[in-house]
DNA sequence: ATTAATAATTAGACAAGACTAAAAAATTAT
DNA sequence: ATAATTTTTTAGTCTTGTCTAATTATTAAT
């Protein structure tokens, strides 16, 4: 049906696009997928051909009905086998990427509607990033940065903004779990670090964490 | 490291190949991945400079150990990709070839490693063709096809020559199984055809059906 | 409002993998 | 042994997706 650079193309469309920005820049995409803006701009007049995309010349490209369509199924295969990998085969949350990045492109209906149903019709993903539905549909969860609390608000953390292999590494390594309770103790003016009582431990965690820690307030 | 053109020629070399024969020709490859001759010559010449096969025109293919051990690696994750299909995704044993030959080419050591676990270690794929251990090694287990036993003789079916769609949704109608007992009643001279007490019922099978079953005597 | 800097597009080339058509080698038949 | 047939290889073309280099358009700076 696509070809796996096309659907690359469009999943990292779906990525970049933000419905307050017109459309998605050639060169983010270029960035995005480590290619160069020559490359994108030829792949962009074809998707546009196969009409998956709105294109206006130095403007910026846009996803078609079809083709977030298509994106939203990609990222949704995506995010399953991420699940599969972690709850069934012992992947931890920084390993699965890269696999899941091929698997994404396997073509099989009734496999991913047997691989939903096996692990439990899962809503989100080991990062806590939503798996979008059959039709596209993401389900939209309240949540802010650990870093927009202020001093005594509370929430459950349910997910990360950056899932590098780093950052997933630390938070392991200081015991931060998605679902864990976290409370805002206190905020260090100096440093803009922030004091939290997590799964009733205290800890002091710096600016960048609290940057990339999803929050659902409570 | 290897396109999956190149590892579907491995694995279509690895198939064809035959101790009892030279080497595996140009037109058999062709055949069996339904292309040309001239995409096959090509691909063998590849194939040739990066020490995967022994090469001599007009002569034949055979894998190197290092071609073999790809291939067989190839076979491994095809065999064990259809047993997760059908034990644990309810697939039927009919359903499972074109989506593993997808997943067979997907690349990483630790999910097959895990796979491979959380299967339980199987021995056979849900067809009854055996899964390559890592080291490339098939066990060899004793078998014949039904077609050979003579009146009076009995074994176990383990395993099917022919795995096409219509064979397998035959078997499925009679409710023939892999593991089921079978013992040859008599053979009719006039059209071959046998008949077979098989789990404890009376049937009649043809000639055809006969040459594709795999029996392990006992 | 020009100029400078940045971003996007085009033109042309290349590699992988396939194809067709034609030539060459090997095999089979007479 | 030579002719006929089959198989294999070569030569040249095509598509997909990429690249570099050069050009064109847009945005930012003075």
């Amino acid at each position: 049906m696509f070809s796996q650079s096309e659907e690359n193309y469009l999943k990292a469309i779906y990525h970049l696009g933000n419905p307050s920005q017109k459309g998605v820049s050639t060169s983010d995409i270029a960035n995005k997928l480590d290619t160069k803006a020559s490359s994108v701009s030829d792949m962009i007049k074809k998707l546009s051909d196969k009409k998956l995309v709105e294109y206006k010349k130095y403007y910026g490209v846009n996803l078609t009905k079809k083709g977030k369509l298509i994106a939203a199924s990609v990222v949704r295969k995506h995010r399953l086998w991420e699940v599969f990998l972690v709850d069934k085969l012992n992947f931890t949350w920084d390993e699965v990427h890269d696999v899941a990045e091929q698997l994404e492109h396997i073509k099989s209906k009734k496999l991913m509607e047997e691989l939903d149903s096996f692990l439990g019709f899962p809503k989100t993903d080991p990062h806590g990033d939503p798996i979008p539905d059959k039709d596209g549909n993401l389900q939209t969860i309240e949540k802010t940065l650990l870093s927009n609390l202020k001093k005594g608000e509370s929430g459950i953390c349910i997910g990360v903004k950056d899932s590098s292999s780093d950052f997933l590494q630390y938070l392991d390594k200081q015991n931060i779990k998605l679902g864990d309770q976290i409370k805002v103790m206190d905020k260090e003016a100096f440093d803009e670090s922030t004091h939290i009582q997590i799964a009733n431990r205290n800890m002091n965690i710096s600016k960048k964490i609290a940057a990339n820690l999803y929050i659902q307030l409570q």
